[in-house]
DNA sequence: TTTTGAACCTGTGAA
DNA sequence: TTTCACAGGTTCAAA
């Protein structure tokens, strides 16, 4: 089982992702006794997150994304019905390379919905971005100015950039156009979080 | 020996960067057996590098950062003479987070020719660039996007977003008109290499 | 196919 | 003796 799909419930989308156990067992990182771990996933558009992955500590385990998962859930605007779907891109990679994808319903009314609720909601995001974690917040700042150098050498590199980068990055776009949040990426990294907790 | 420099030699300039086996020993990750490392870091502008460092497997071990490097060395345009510094960020750090700097030398000179080297060098370095690992890959993809959005919004969020990313973005961006490139970041992941080697 | 450069591997001289 | 710069080799993959 290295992939699960699933809709979104209510709580999903206000409160927790819960996770299927089995996924839990055989495509996430281990928890080494401890009852959670965070990692770092990148969406398609590349952008990394972190979640942290959960379980209760008596009973049974109920594993849950916790933090970062509502940030991620407000960002791409994830509602009720929405589909979202995680996989194992590369088994036989020694840091262990997920991907996830999210697919919205209602597309033309979400459509309709963005001018006005890009707006109201804006600020929201953008503060949640700041807030997020560490190496998101560097990538960020990175990428602004790896942004200016890739910008100013592409008009005459175009050729070599298309191939790859331009290409992925046309078709992300299109995605976006047909409102799909289509993200897909390899975790690069994780944590493992022992007994009480870690930040 | 969390922190090492050292001028560039020739040989770091042109097969491999040898890495002092105190360092090795006492700063990277570990080899977990094996005789090579891959690891991930950040530099200034937040771009991901990955490094390999390999020891040999039979007499002395003569640690040496080995795929990676040479792109490394190409993009930040380093010369024999210049020093590289390696230092760790955070030694209490579940994973380690290390820093690294360059620092070139013969400034001037290098901004003189800086107008014709990088129009000779912007293919190669792009190509570089396109050719880099799989997370740097999507992360400048990534960012493509990511930068749309982040400048959309960043009109109206710009108070918050001072505080940090763009804190961050003109401070770097100090750095670069000094033509210094300096560098420094976290490494948020490693993937230890088993016995024969791992892709 | 050929070619080039990166990555990979080890021997050796020098400090 | 040990560590490191450098040489010289092979392999591999992309151009």
């Amino acid at each position: 089982m290295t992939t699960f799909s699933k809709i979104l419930s209510k709580t999903d989308t206000s409160k927790a992702l819960s996770v299927p156990t089995k996924y839990l067992k055989y495509s996430l990182p281990s928890f080494n006794g401890g009852h959670a771990v965070s990692f770092q996933a990148m969406d398609e558009s590349g952008f990394v997150w972190t979640f942290k992955c959960s379980t209760r500590k008596i009973g049974h385990p109920k594993p849950v994304l916790s933090k970062g998962w509502l940030a991620f859930v407000r960002n791409k605007k994830l509602k009720v019905g929405d589909k979202i779907k995680f996989s194992v891109l590369d088994p036989t990679a020694a840091v262990p390379s997920y991907g996830v994808q999210a697919e919205k319903v209602q597309a033309e009314k979400v459509q309709a919905e963005k001018v006005q609720e890009e707006k109201v909601q804006a600020e929201k995001v953008q503060a949640e971005k700041v807030q997020a974690e560490k190496v998101q917040a560097e990538n960020v700042q990175a990428e602004k100015v790896q942004e200016e150098k890739v910008q100013a050498e592409k008009v005459q590199a175009e050729k070599v950039q298309e191939e790859k980068v331009q290409a992925e990055k046309v078709q992300a776009e299109k995605v976006q156009a047909e409102k799909e949040v289509k993200i897909f990426g390899a975790i690069f990294g994780y944590s493992p979080i022992t007994a009480p907790s870690i930040p």
